[in-house]
RNA sequence: GGCUCGGUAGCUCAGUCGGUAGAGCAGAGGAUUGAAAAUCCUUGUGUCGGCGGUUCAAUUCCGUCCCGAGCCA
């Protein structure tokens, strides 16, 4: 009886190559590819996110790519939820090869989340109200120190985001971060199947060419009119819309930019993000770096190793 | 050719009523538990266009030259 359903993470920055090594393990094992990408799995948002294609994913079977709606936003919590309902619906036989570039949800699936409710509007909205007075934030963060000193030594005034998230806990589970996070890591359970990580890396000025090469290429595939379709369609307000590629275009539709600004500024912000994504990534000590220019063999054969050890 | 306004960090600019200068962006590093392609933190010595003059002291005032923009010929 086999009950091992290995789980090869394939990490790396964006343009790096990741779905092109996903599509090409999956082939050489028969596996399957899952998502981890926090921004492919939204519904039409297909040219800016590099999407891979409707050949592609046929060739393959794909999951959790392009299935949240247009105005909806997925969270890291659910993404956890829909990951492991796809694991169970996987054949036991067949590797999972998990392929994207948010750190986050790697870590939301291999450490676990939280067990907290989602907390309710009512909540949020208090907060943010709060946050917008005049000295909201100074007053909230007073309580937010007074309350988890521990916590609050971690999260700077000017995280508005986190401060808030870190409130609303505080209001809707009567529990502070440091309770909640001390509380989980007591009852922690390890991720349930076999795992190894891939990265990808390359040199950054490489990158830095693949990045306007991609650019160039969504920008000629219509990224400008996927944008304007949303708009048409009422999503201009959507969350999702904030990501990298698209909120350029928002500022270049919105405010008349060049369309050299807008290359220029989705190039700057993808390196950005790639800064981000390599920081994260670079702490998981656990992950088998290769080049993605040459180390595709090499990175194939460690596959190779792991599955046969776990068959 | 004449007049005017500019020439300060890689870029856009602020400023010093004379005591050798600072923001935003970029770049670099870091954080990260329900918006994460988001959000946030740390990090700024540069002949203050060149050369002279005044002054204890000039990037700041004066002269002159160079460069850019505009207006007038």
């Amino acid at each position: 009886m086999r009950t091992a359903k290995p789980v090869v993470f394939v990490v790396g920055a964006t343009a790096s190559g990741k779905s092109q090594w996903g599509l090409d393990l999956a082939r050489s094992f028969s596996g399957a590819i899952v998502n981890c990408d926090s921004v492919q799995l939204y519904k039409s948002l297909d040219i800016g996110t590099a999407k891979p294609t409707h050949e592609e994913m046929s060739m393959v079977p794909h999951y959790l790519y392009d299935y949240v709606p247009e105005g909806a936003t997925m969270t890291a919590g659910n993404y956890c939820r829909d990951f492991f309902l796809c694991m169970e619906k996987l054949p036991v036989e067949k590797p999972a090869f998990v392929i994207g570039g948010t750190g986050f949800y790697f870590q939301a699936i291999e450490k676990g989340m939280y067990p907290v409710r989602q907390t309710s509007m009512a909540i949020q909205n208090e907060i943010a109200e709060v946050m917008k007075t005049t000295g909201g934030v100074e007053t909230l963060y007073a309580e937010f120190q007074r309350v988890d000193p521990e916590a609050a030594r971690k999260i700077h005034v000017q995280d508005h985001y986190r401060l808030g998230r870190a409130m609303e806990l505080i209001r809707a589970e009567g529990k502070t971060l440091t309770q909640i996070q001390k509380e989980f890591s007591e009852k922690q359970t390890p991720f349930p199947y076999p795992l190894l990580k891939l990265g990808l890396r390359w040199d950054r000025e490489v990158l830095r060419e693949r990045v306007g090469l991609r650019t160039q290429k969504i920008l000629d595939a219509g990224l400008v009119a996927e944008v304007e379709g949303l708009l048409a369609r009422g999503f201009g307000e959507w969350p999702a819309l904030k990501s990298v590629g698209y909120k350029e275009v928002l500022e270049f539709l919105r405010e008349g930019k060049s369309q050299r600004w807008l290359y220029d500024n989705i190039v700057q912000n993808t390196m950005g993000l790639v800064k981000r994504q390599r920081t994260w990534f670079q702490r998981d000590k656990e992950i088998r770096w290769f080049s993605g220019a040459t180390g595709f063999h090499q990175a194939l054969e460690e596959v190779e190793k792991f599955l046969t050890s776990h068959r």
